[in-house]
DNA sequence: TAGATTGTTAATCGATTAACAATC
DNA sequence: TAGATTGTTAATCGATTAACAATC
C-alpha cells in the first residue's frame, strides 16, 4: 500500500518553518549559498534533529558536510506553506488592532496582501489606512468574488464576530484568521486560525510566577 | 514519595484556561451560579474530559450533575495563572502594533496593565498614546526599579530587538513578550514568550491549500 | 431512583529525543 | 583521509483519548 500523499506534516513543524524560512532569506541577502541544519538550531535554540526533520518534511535534501542549498531550500519551504504565490486577503474590522494589522510590513515575507478593508463606522468608510481604502462590510458580497478573494483577517469587537463570519462565508470566503477570543460557527468546508493573545500571556505569567518565587 | 508541588501541568493546558476564565466570567455577567465541563467543551468545540482534566489541574472541584461553582472556578483558574494581582507592565516600540497593544482593552480581563510606552522616535515622547505617555528608552533604568515593574512587552523592529532586549534585562526587567520574530538572547534568570503571527499564518495557508485543492 | 456529570485509571497517539549508519 | 553533517530507525516522553466507577 503505498500514500504518497498521505505522509501527513504535524503542526508544530508547520509553525516552525517560518522560522527557518526567515533566516534563509537573511543569509541569501548576505550572499550566502548553503546553511546548515546546525546554524538553524543554534540561532533558534531548539535542537538540530528537529530542525533536519522540519526540513526533510518540505522535500529539501542536504549534502553531508555541507548542508542544504539556501535557494531551493526557500522554494521548498514557500511551496509547502503556499507563499510562493501571493495570497489577497480582506481585513474586517479596522480598529486599533486591524489598522495595526493594515499597516504591518511583514507579511508581504509571508505570501500575504491585504487588498482593503472593511468597516462598519461611516467615517472611516472611504478613507484610506496605510494606503489600502476602506469599504462598508456589505461591500463584501460584491468584492469577495469580484477580486477573487479567498482569505479575511477578522479584526472585529467579539460581539460582533460571528455576524460577520456569516457574511463572510455568504460573500464566499474560504479562510479567516481569526484575531478575536471568540471560537466561531462555520461549515465544515471553511478553515479558519485563532490568533489567541491571552494564551501567550498565560505562559508568560504562569512562567513569570515561577522565577518571581524561586520555584 | 510525596511530591506536591510537583505535578507540573502542560503548556496545552495553560494556553486553554484564558478562554474557560473568558466564558466562566461571561456567565457570572448573566448572573450564573454553576457551569459543566460539558458547556465549555461545546463552546469550544474541545473534548470534555480536556476540559475536566484542564479545571482540575487549577484545583476545582466539580460535583457530579451539577458543575462547578463558577466564582470558586474564576479564582482557581486566576490564581493560577497569576492574574487575580494585576501584572504591571511597559511597552516599548510605540509603532503600529505596540501602540495598538496599547489601545487594546481585552488585557484588563488578563490581568495585565500596561503603565507607559517607551520608544526612540523624539515625536513621540512625551505625547500620550490612548492615554499612556511615551518615555524615552533610556528612562527604563530609573522607571522600572522605581516602578517595580517585572514585564515589558517588545514590538520594536526586529533589528532593534537584541539591543533593546540588553537594556530591559540590565534594568532589571524578569519577563519579555516578545512580538518582534527574533530569538532574543537572555540570561537564564528572564523569562520570554514569543508571540510569531508567522506560524498561526503557516498553519492556516497550509489548511488553506487543502481546502482548495480538495485534498 | 435514574441519569448526567465528575474524576480516575489505562490505552493510544504523536512529537521529541537518542543512537547510529551513510556520505560528502 | 578525517570528521562534520545528513537521514533513518528505535526509544522515550507527554498529551489526548477511551473506559468506567463514583456520586449528586
Amino acid at each position: 500500500m503505498v500514500a504518497v500523499f498521505d505522509k501527513t506534516i504535524g503542526i508544530p513543524t508547520i509553525r516552525r518553518l517560518p522560522a527557518y524560512l526567515r533566516l534563509a532569506k537573511d543569509l541569501q541577502q548576505k550572499n550566502e549559498k548553503t546553511v546548515s541544519a546546525t546554524y538553524f538550531a543554534e540561532i533558534l535554540d531548539i535542537d538540530s534533529i528537529v530542525v533536519r526533520k522540519d526540513i526533510a518534511s518540505t522535500g529539501s535534501l542536504g549534502k553531508p558536510r555541507i548542508g542544504f542549498d539556501i535557494e531551493e531550500l526557500i522554494d521548498n519551504i514557500e511551496n509547502f506553506l503556499g507563499w510562493n504565490n501571493t495570497t489577497d486577503a480582506f481585513l474586517v474590522g479596522v480598529g486599533n488592532l486591524g489598522s495595526a494589522i493594515l499597516g504591518y510590513q511583514g507579511f508581504t515575507g509571508n505570501g500575504l496582501n491585504i487588498v482593503a478593508g472593511f468597516d462598519v463606522d461611516p467615517q472611516k468608510i472611504g478613507t484610506k489606512i496605510y494606503g489600502k481604502e476602506i469599504f462598508p462590510i456589505d461591500k463584501l458580497y460584491d468584492l469577495v468574488p469580484r477580486m477573487n478573494i479567498n482569505m479575511a483577517i477578522l479584526a472585529v469587537p467579539s460581539k460582533a464576530a460571528q455576524d460577520v463570519v456569516d457574511k463572510l462565508v455568504d460573500a464566499g470566503i474560504r479562510a479567516i484568521w481569526n484575531f478575536t477570543p471568540v471560537k466561531l460557527k462555520t461549515p465544515d468546508t471553511i478553515v479558519t486560525q485563532k490568533e489567541d493573545l491571552s494564551s501567550g500571556l498565560a505562559e508568560l505569567s504562569v512562567k513569570l510566577s515561577k522565577v518571581l518565587h524561586h520555584k
